[in-house]
DNA sequence: TGGCGAACGTTATAACATATCATTTGAACC
DNA sequence: GGTTCAAATGATATGTTATAACGTTCGCCA
């Protein structure tokens, strides 16, 4: 069957919406995903472009409700935790554990480990990238034996700008 | 109604059942509570008890099935997470972000924040108190005028022993 | 012994995440 | 071009974690 192009899925297919993509960020992504010998996919292009738009982190159904809202069709939860295991493999997105939710890494040009300063009132992420505490976290670790994957330091409170306003 | 003492369910209440506590945490944890000004309720302490009791650390719904089991009623989520907030709030219990899991304190003599090394293997949770680690994550909150409320450090990877008995 | 706020119970539902299996895709190879 | 195979996606269902709303009980204190 389908000898001939375009399918109506196809075209779903080939036509999934985004936010724009700086170029930048499309060639960090390109970079990451061959260094990982991964594949970008427009989809998960799509959820990457999603996350960068954002003005804030956002939950795996936060993202499935801007995704279907581009795209006019419904998308399944786990599609999108697929993209984001993905990006998150790669290097292109951290997920914040205690909100939940996910965003791209301010500098992905190298791996690393996610360090964050959280504020719980604007709801800021501030991705910190401490080589100190990157190495006291591997001191600790070795004095121990343990051989560390995965490491998570969120930081959370008022950043500066709520902290200002709020006191007095 | 209920001028005589003990209806059925005030036996039941008066008879919750909890694992065996040691007289050092029962201390430990009045003295939290009157530190605190917060009241240590039977429910409480056997949600407390019933931590104490495990292996390792456990989710809230692993805690109502246990508190369940010992009880011999049935418990309501709330109920339990309820309990597990009062006793993260007075210091005697620590929620683990990245596993979604609660254990007791390892010295609860003092309030401070979570810090652990965390087995992917065998699960083992090894509470860190590191003096430097608090200070370097101060100081980096201080240079960005963040105020912090609450750090989340949990270094996931492999513990000493399941490395060495993994590796070759 | 009445008032009051904290704790608790009950029911329902929201939010987050994964299992299973079928189908499509796309690069590699012939 | 056609075959093959693994990766990616889609569809449906279910499992897990967490909170909302509201009424009742408890324990302290005046
Ligand atoms: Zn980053
Ligand atoms: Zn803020
Ligand atoms: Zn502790
Ligand atoms: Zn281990």
């Amino acid at each position: 069957m389908g000898k001939s192009a375009t399918k109506d899925s196809d075209v779903a297919r080939s036509t999934i919406t985004a936010p724009k993509l700086a170029a930048k960020w499309r060639k960090l992504a390109e970079a990451r995903c061959a260094a990982a010998n991964e594949r970008l996919t427009p989809a998960r292009l799509a959820a990457y472009a999603e996350l960068l738009a954002s003005k804030r982190p956002v939950s795996a159904y936060e993202l499935i409700a801007l995704m279907e809202d581009r795209q006019q069709r419904k998308i399944a939860p786990l599609t999108v935790y697929r993209h984001l295991d993905f990006l998150t493999r790669v290097g292109l997105v951290h997920r914040l554990e205690s909100t939940h939710s996910y965003l791209p890494c301010d500098h992905p040009e190298h791996a690393h480990e996610s360090q964050y300063l959280l504020c719980s009132s604007c709801g800021h992420a501030d991705e910190v990238e401490s080589k100190p505490l990157e190495s006291i976290l591997n001191k600790i670790a070795d004095q121990r034996g343990f051989q560390p994957e995965n490491t998570v330091v969120e930081i959370k409170g008022l950043c500066a700008s709520c902290a200002t306003s709020d006191s007095d």
